[in-house]
DNA sequence: GATGCCGGGGG
DNA sequence: CCCCCGGCATC
């Protein structure tokens, strides 16, 4: 659709002059890769990218580590294309990484793999290729065997060059939203379900040295496990038990979270780049944040779309196959949940909250916090977190298999790093609403956070759940999903706006956010008059007072979605918009 | 001429 | 229903 789109809009760009076509970066990329997109060309550009928004690994211990090294950048190659190509892309990655590290010189055959990455078949190809090897063993990390200690250290390099790879996978594999909620899950679930592996996982860790930061490295640890048991539920062939991680790798995987977290925030921008590979990775994962226009562009489409429910005990890897991989057989889809709406708001406000990735990456503690009305205990792994909220405050005694992941709501993630400023708090800050102060020059969060101090009733699940900054991301979601009239503040001047645009987009009209019915605090005015002024148009309009009934609308004089984006970002418009009528964003 | 959007039409 | 676009009113 995009496509066709797209030729309309080029030829349209023809007859207006090209304006389409001269859009800055993207534009032409766009043109060039999407034609070829099925088949995804021989990589579009996937050099540069991924180099750029690479999180700053160590490299590989000691010297001479050229194979692997190699290896992993073809990984790291991998990735970029697989973002496009959807979630297989971790699969894949995976397995292409594999490969490259079994076969150090066979890039040949991953490149061109790499042309045909979206093809699941493809990927079972892979992995038994891989399987066959028998370095694969201590090189793919999927695979949990507990691999000696003195072994794990010979290997050392090869497995580092090999996390990088990993780490990437799983940015990648992170990109989608529904992809963090079901993480959520499933660490509460795993938790449960594995509580050896997990143990086991601590134990080696210690053996290995790293002590430390014990809960940390528990948590990413798991973590890392959700992530890889879910690709070994998506690559249903390799059945491995939970690999061992120095302490280097865990303080690592430490980033590497805080980056899929990180990532999370601008996947919505990234995600549906399926079309257009190199938007996605200039855009938001480019270091200086390269085209950032064009990030959020893309992502506005598919991102919010499934509201594909994680499963606790759902293996489902469909997950957001759905949302725009339209020749994925339809896998499981994960039954809706009860809480539909609350996840998705969760995952949305996963979304948002971090808007600029970068500054994730650097080294930043993370730390649970309880929203409990009066509880606030912070916590320094999630499993804590959700344990006691489960108990304590949910009252799930047995906290056996039933954890729906509501626990999730109820506490949320604290970033404490010293760089990265109150960005990634601004929003999950449950404590302070000051603290939303911090985030974009936008109004929307304080508002959101004001709402929810109130509403942190016992009201268990219902609103509680959707405090903090939920509310709006939920909002804006679903808005912008339906094509609502969420307008994406201003976004400043012209088209472009840097990757954390998508902060911007937070709707900040709470009102019609009628979720569990905590009505909007009456004390908080609309920040911009926006609001009201829709509101009295509404009315105005609703009941026209003239007996000539106005046919036609007096004409919006505020800024209207082609005005802000500008024809080269027409896809950036409201669907209304596009479609050439009243502007739903932009009411006024 | 550029915009905003209604009405109508194709798939 | 989704998506476009001709065409008209308005800027």
């Amino acid at each position: 659709m995009q496509a066709r789109r797209l030729a309309k809009r080029s030829s349209l760009g023809s007859r207006r002059g090209g304006a389409t076509l001269q859009a800055p970066g993207p534009a032409p990329a766009k043109e060039g890769t999407l034609p070829g997109l099925p088949p995804l060309g021989p990589g579009p550009a996937p050099a540069p990218a991924p180099e750029s928004w690479r999180p700053p690994l160590p490299p590989p211990r000691s010297a001479g580590t050229g194979p692997p090294r190699a290896a992993g950048a073809a990984a790291a190659s991998s990735p970029v294309l697989l973002l496009l190509g959807e979630e297989d892309e971790d699969e894949e990655g995976g397995s292409r990484r594999r490969r490259g590290l079994g076969r150090v010189e066979e890039k040949p055959r991953g490149g061109a793999e790499e042309e045909d990455d979206d093809e699941e078949d493809e990927d079972e190809e892979v992995v038994v290729e891989v399987v066959d090897g028998d370095e694969d063993e201590e090189d793919s990390e999927e695979r949990f065997l507990p691999l000696g200690p003195g072994r794990a250290v010979l290997k050392g390099p090869a497995r580092g060059a090999l996390k990088v790879g990993s780490i990437k996978r799983e940015m990648t594999f992170t990109f989608q939203p529904e992809d963090l909620k079901r993480d959520s899950n499933k660490k509460m679930s795993h938790q449960h379900l594995f509580p050896l592996a997990m143990e086991e996982d601590v134990k080696t860790a210690d053996t290995k040295k790293a002590n430390r930061v014990l809960d940390h490295e528990k948590e990413n640890t798991r973590s890392i496990c959700l992530l890889e048991q879910k690709r070994k539920v998506v690559s249903s062939n390799i059945d491995v038990p939970p690999a061992r991680k120095s302490s280097e790798e865990l303080d690592m995987d430490k980033v590497t979270a805080a980056m899929v977290l990180t990532s999370l925030s601008t996947s919505p921008l990234v995600r549906s780049p399926p079309v257009r590979p190199n938007e996605g990775l200039s855009g938001s994962w480019k270091e200086g944040g390269g085209v950032p226009s064009s990030s959020s562009s893309s992502g506005y489409w598919s991102w919010s779309a499934p509201s594909d429910q994680s499963n606790p005990s759902t293996p489902s890897p469909p997950l957001s196959a759905d949302s725009f991989k339209p020749f994925r057989s339809p896998a499981p889809q994960p039954q809706p949940q009860p809480d539909d709406g609350i996840d998705e708001a969760e995952a949305s406000n996963l979304l948002f909250d971090e808007p600029i990735p970068r500054k994730r990456k650097n080294s930043m503690k993370v730390m649970f916090k309880c929203l409990w009305k009066n509880c606030g205990k912070v916590l320094s792994t999630a499993a804590g977190i959700q344990k006691h909220i489960r108990t304590i405050h949910l009252g799930r005694v047995g906290d056996s298999d039933y954890s729906d992941g509501e626990e999730d709501f109820y506490y949320t993630e604290i970033k404490l790093n010293t760089d990265s400023v109150a960005d990634g708090l601004s929003s999950l800050a449950p404590v302070s609403p000051s603290q939303s102060l911090a985030s974009p020059p936008t109004f929307p969060i304080p508002d959101s956070s004001r709402t929810e101090a109130p509403c942190a009733k016992t009201e268990t699940k219902l609103m509680t759940p959707l405090s903090r900054s939920a509310p709006t991301t939920l909002y804006l979601v679903h808005t912008d999903h339906a094509y609502q009239a969420t307008p994406p503040v201003t976004i400043p001047g012209s088209a472009k706006f840097t990757p954390n645009g998508s902060s911007f987009s937070i709707s900040w009209q709470s009102p019609p956010v009628t979720f569990t019915g905590i009505p909007v605090s009456p004390t908080h005015n609309r920040p911009v008059g926006t609001g009201e002024q829709r509101q009295h148009t509404h009315t105005v309009l609703s009941s026209p007072p003239r007996g000539t009934v106005s046919l036609r609308k007096p004409r919006g004089e505020g800024k209207k979605c082609r005005k802000v984006y500008g024809m080269e970002n027409r896809d950036m418009w409201c669907t209304a918009c596009r479609w050439k009528k009243a502007c739903q964003r932009f009411t006024d």
